[in-house]
RNA sequence: GGGCGGUUAGCUCAGUUGGUUAGAGCGUCACUUUGACAUAGUGAAGGCCAGAGGUUCGAAUCCUCUACCGCCCACCA
């Protein structure tokens, strides 16, 4: 079959995607006689499109996934997808806001109804992305999070969370987005640096005198704050609306300045409130004023002194960040426009301090990135501390393992230093709690009531099995309150976190909570391939999870994988516009190339920084194996007219063909130094492949391949094979070796690059197959998927034919370089002396006089052992061989007189540097005995050469 | 404020437990369109391994400090 002479990844990714997939060849079943391999995938969102971390992160689960299988595991990748909350829902109100309408127009059901049907049209495009990255997922076996069997384990785990007494409610400072109204864990308010001000207000002393709201005083920026008799304590704040929920100011104990007044009392300016001046450790003294004022229901070090010095908790501000509770002036103002008003307030009536620019870190909504407001809220939290607790331990056993390990202290340190997890989200798309309220028993506590007047503070529900009154935790609607009979219950509006459902996908996927042959076969998994970003979110907790519902650990393996950024060392986003499109690179350089370079381009766990030139190096790479291929196909063709050298029967050719058999089926005679330096090598890049994958060194193994395919095979064994093959002595019988060794070791190539780069392996090996030569590893082996890795023979490695052809390689290089620099035209043939003491390497030397001729370009080879000077000639000594290149006419001899001139200055450098380290007693004591003994030889080498090149520096002089 | 990573050729990066003269790809320059491949071949130029100390016979590699870049965590109002 002839093959075009450019490889073009579009005629061949899309069909033979299909072609795996209709042969089945990515699914996994349970099968006892054989070992298993699972990985789950980090499920994407729904809403999400292929960006270049998808594709880094999904090639590298695919190369493990595809070398295993080739291992004879029965490997398994389950994929899926997260509904992702807040994202989804997020999507979906843009969507109605188009047509002018509000999620509450629809109501809820009819809002996840439009939700659901938003993700039949869209949330499987991320799927099919990822099949366009050749990605080798069991699809039958694709699960969601919010698909029945998913969501039937949410509600399970929830319940028995609850009934261990993991699970409580409580009234907690959350951070809160106010565009959103939702509450939001830790992790989806990230920080930013945001320059701000930092206002000073005085607050007037109750019984100074200045208790009436400090009219007519004069203003003055300079606070007065003796111990004496201070008027007034000044406070400063960065949101000063927050005032009008103070119910008291902190100071340092051993703070000398406000000693006097701890215990005395405060009148909240505009409020005219009295509040209690408390003392507390927690107070920097050294920061702002040294006095804090204290809103127990907005921030959350104030709410934790609340707690402890029993503080009443006021919330001033609605679910939109409107005010509330306070005076009229400022009721059912805006956040921001009451800190403005209250700032004019506070300076008319003389309580306003300095305003200082002020730098701090403000949590934005990890959505839509309002500024959160940190604020008082009934919410439901799991308690972390137990869960964790053999998390940690696996993890200090070495019986979870993270690549790079560093993550290990980081997981570590945050898994011991744990807070609880608020799990519950006011929004409508996700897993409803399944908590009910019965309003005859609970007060009025239930979900509806939320954030408004004065809440009572609860404390943390301490012991286990203390339901709280009227509230009913149940899978399914309970008909009546178990405590009054009420029938009249309501369920909780809000939802779970959307990582309540991700924490339990290494099991739910495959069953749980249901025993099913799945679980018990494939769990737990094996290797979790992720991004750093999503250590806390998702890794830590389903290590947590796993322990809970399994009582085994999810996986061993963790590996940690580098953030792709762009060629600045920016994060790729759509806002900065520097997004390079995976779907562009595959259109353009093909699958295979993008997944060679992201691979390539980054150390284990490095951050790679990446530029679109550098998909070149894998398309390059790509057209290279083509047109290797090419090459040896026409070889095998031509070499079709030798059939008694042929094996007969299928049977006979696996016998011949396999790797111990190469040599032993051409027979002694026929193999030449430079086949036993390839097969040498490939059993060398066998072993290096294997060892590199086995420790995630994808970057090593990939490299490995290309510079053994590229260069050793194609730049060396191809042209000497070209040479090899037209040869008509000794026999044909070298030509059907060299034939062999070429399917052989390019067949051997393919299967080790397969998992990197899977299509254009295939496509080349099914090709390979149809060839006289064709290896066939594994019996009916259809796909190069399922042909076996191959394992190293170690008979075939050959250190005496490494070093002779290494040998050859330098003489070669030394006369093209000598003929490169002189600028000898390529049409012209000089003779080549090669002389050398060594008679094994003179009849070496001599048996490759033809692939000499071809591969340097030179004429008659001389072999001797003395050195004939002709007067006019290049030289140069390599590996203790002296090469003399005759270039009558044809050099520059004053440029030629310079190089050498050059040369014997740098040989004479490395002597000198040679000699004083070994007369260096120090050195020749102490250090071990071969590498003095290679120093030795080092130097012995360079006198020579240095004698050498010195010698025809002379007889250049003389010319 | 803590913690982590990075700094090696013009660019992007490798560099195994310290050990000959520090490597690759891209880019550059020269020659080559030879029957696998110009998405190529051959050859060349290009590095005080961020800086300063230290350990060692020997340091890109180990230790300390400094500088810059980037991440993560943290309640300084």
């Amino acid at each position: 079959m002839e093959l075009p002479s450019q490889y073009n990844p579009q005629t061949v990714e899309e069909s033979r995607y299909q072609w795996w997939e209709a042969q089945g060849l990515f699914q996994a079943d349970v099968d006892p006689t054989r070992k298993p391999y699972t990985i789950v995938i980090p499920p994407p969102n729904i809403t999400g499109i292929l960006h270049m971390g998808h594709a880094l992160n999904n090639t590298i689960q695919d190369i493990l996934i595809r070398w295993k299988r080739m291992q004879g595991f029965n490997a398994l990748w389950v994929p899926g997808t997260d509904h992702a909350g807040i994202a989804t829902q997020n999507v979906v109100e843009r969507a109605l806001a188009k047509e002018g309408k509000t999620r509450q127009d629809l109501g809820r059901d009819a809002f996840i109804q439009r939700v659901w049907q938003w993700k039949e049209q869209y949330g499987n495009t991320i799927l099919y992305q990822l099949k366009r990255l050749g990605s080798s997922c069991d699809w039958r076996r694709t699960r969601f999070t919010m698909d029945e069997g998913l969501s039937e384990a949410v509600l399970d785990v929830f319940i028995r969370l609850y009934n261990d007494g993991l699970i409580y409610r409580g009234n907690y400072i959350i951070n809160w987005c106010p565009r959103c109204q939702t509450a939001l864990a830790d992790e989806e308010a990230p920080r930013k640096d945001t320059q701000g001000k930092l206002y000073h207000i005085r607050y007037p002393i109750e019984g100074q005198g200045a208790g009436d709201g400090g009219q007519g005083k004069k203003k003055s920026h300079a606070p007065r704050l003796t111990p004496h008799a201070p008027d007034f304590i000044e406070v400063a704040t960065t949101r000063p609306e927050t005032m009008l929920g103070d119910t008291a100011i902190a100071v340092h104990p051993k703070d000398k300045r406000y000693k006097a007044l701890i215990g005395k009392h405060a009148i909240l300016p505009l409020v005219n409130r009295k509040i209690s001046i408390i003392a507390d450790e927690q107070v920097d003294k050294a920061f702002g004023t040294g006095a804090v004022k204290v809103t127990p229901a907005h921030d959350p070090v104030d709410f934790q002194l609340g707690k402890k010095h029993g503080l009443e908790f006021i919330n001033v501000m609605t679910d939109d960040a409107h005010m509330t509770n306070v005076p009229k002036a400022y009721e059912g103002l805006d956040r921001l426009d009451c800190r403005s008003k209250l700032i004019v307030d506070l300076e008319q009536q003389g309580f306003l301090g300095a305003i200082d620019e002020h730098q701090h870190n403000v949590g934005h909504c990890y959505r839509c990135h309002t500024v959160v407001e940190p604020r008082l809220s009934p919410q439901w939290f799991v308690k972390m501390k137990p869960l964790a607790k053999p998390a940690i331990e696996a993890v200090k056993k070495g019986k979870l393992k993270f690549s790079p390990e560093r993550w290990t202290k980081v997981y570590l340190n945050w898994m011991e230093n744990i807070e609880d997890w608020c799990i519950s989200r006011q929004i409508w798309w996700g897993h409803r709690l399944p908590v009910w309220y019965c309003n005859n028993c609970s007060q009025g506590q239930g979900a509806g009531d939320r954030g408004q007047g004065k809440i009572p503070t609860h404390a943390p529900r301490p012991a286990p099995h203390a339901p709280e009154l009227g509230v009913i935790v149940s899978k399914s609607k309970p008909a009546t309150c178990p405590q009054c009979g009420n029938v009249d219950l309501k369920q909780d509006e809000d939802v779970l976190d959307t990582w309540f459902s991700s924490w339990l996908w290494p099991f739910s996927t495959l069953g749980w909570p249901n025993k099913t042959k799945d679980l018990d076969y494939f769990y737990p998994t094996d290797t979790l391939v992720t991004a750093q970003e999503i250590i806390f979110f998702w890794v830590a907790r389903m290590v947590m999870a796993g322990y809970f519902c399994m009582k085994d650990l999810p996986f061993s393996n963790v590996y940690i994988h580098g953030t792709v950024r762009d060629i600045t060392g920016k994060k790729m986003s759509k806002s900065l516009g520097n997004i390079i499109d995976p779907l562009d690179i595959i259109k353009q350089y093909g699958t295979d190339a993008l997944r060679y370079t992201l691979i390539t381009s980054t150390a284990i766990g490095q951050d790679i920084f990446l530029s679109e030139e550098r998909f070149t190096a894998g398309r390059n790479f790509a057209n290279k194996l083509w047109n290797a291929t090419r090459f040896v196909l026409a070889a095998g063709d031509a070499g079709g007219e030798a059939p008694a050298a042929r094996p007969e029967s299928r049977r006979d050719s696996r016998r011949a063909r396999t790797d111990g058999g190469v040599s032993q089926a051409a027979g002694p005679a026929a193999i030449t130094v430079p086949d036993r330096w390839i097969l040498s090598r490939l059993q060398h890049t066998v072993m290096a492949v294997t060892k590199s994958l086995d420790a995630c060194l994808f970057n090593e193994a990939a490299t490995a391949l290309y510079d053994f395919l590229w260069h050793d095979f194609c730049d060396w064994y191809l042209e000497i094979a070209k040479v090899q093959l037209q040869h008509q002595a000794p026999s044909t019988k070298q030509q059907e070796t060299t034939k062999a060794i070429l399917v052989h070791v390019l067949e051997t190539g393919l299967r080790l690059l397969h998992p990197v780069m899977p299509f254009v392996t295939e496509e080349l090996w099914q090709q390979l197959q149809h060839t006289a030569h064709s290896t066939q590893h594994t019996d009916k082996a259809v796909s190069i998927m399922k042909a076996a890795w191959p394992k190293p023979d170690k008979k075939l490695i050959d250190d005496e034919a490494e070093s002779q052809f290494e040998r050859f390689t330098a003489v070669v290089g030394a006369i093209r370089t000598t003929r490169a620099e002189l600028n000898v035209p390529p049409d012209r043939k000089p003779p080549v002396h090669l002389i050398t003491q060594h008679a094994a390497l003179r009849s070496f030397f001599e048996s490759q006089q033809s692939l000499l001729k071809t591969l340097a370009g030179v004429g008659e080879v001389h072999v001797a052992a003395k050195a004939q000077k002709p007067k006019d000639a290049a030289s140069a000594v390599v590996d203790g061989i002296e090469v003399i290149l005759p270039l009558a006419g044809l050099i520059d001899v004053d440029k030629e007189r310079a190089r050498k001139q050059q040369q014997v200055e740098e040989l004479t450098k490395h002597l000198q540097q040679a000699e004083a380290r070994l007369k260096d007693r120090h050195f020749t004591e102490k250090a071990p005995a071969e590498v003095v003994q290679g120093a030795r030889d080092r130097k012995t080498q360079l006198e020579e050469t240095l004698k050498k090149t010195a010698e025809h520096l002379a007889v250049l002089q003389a010319m």
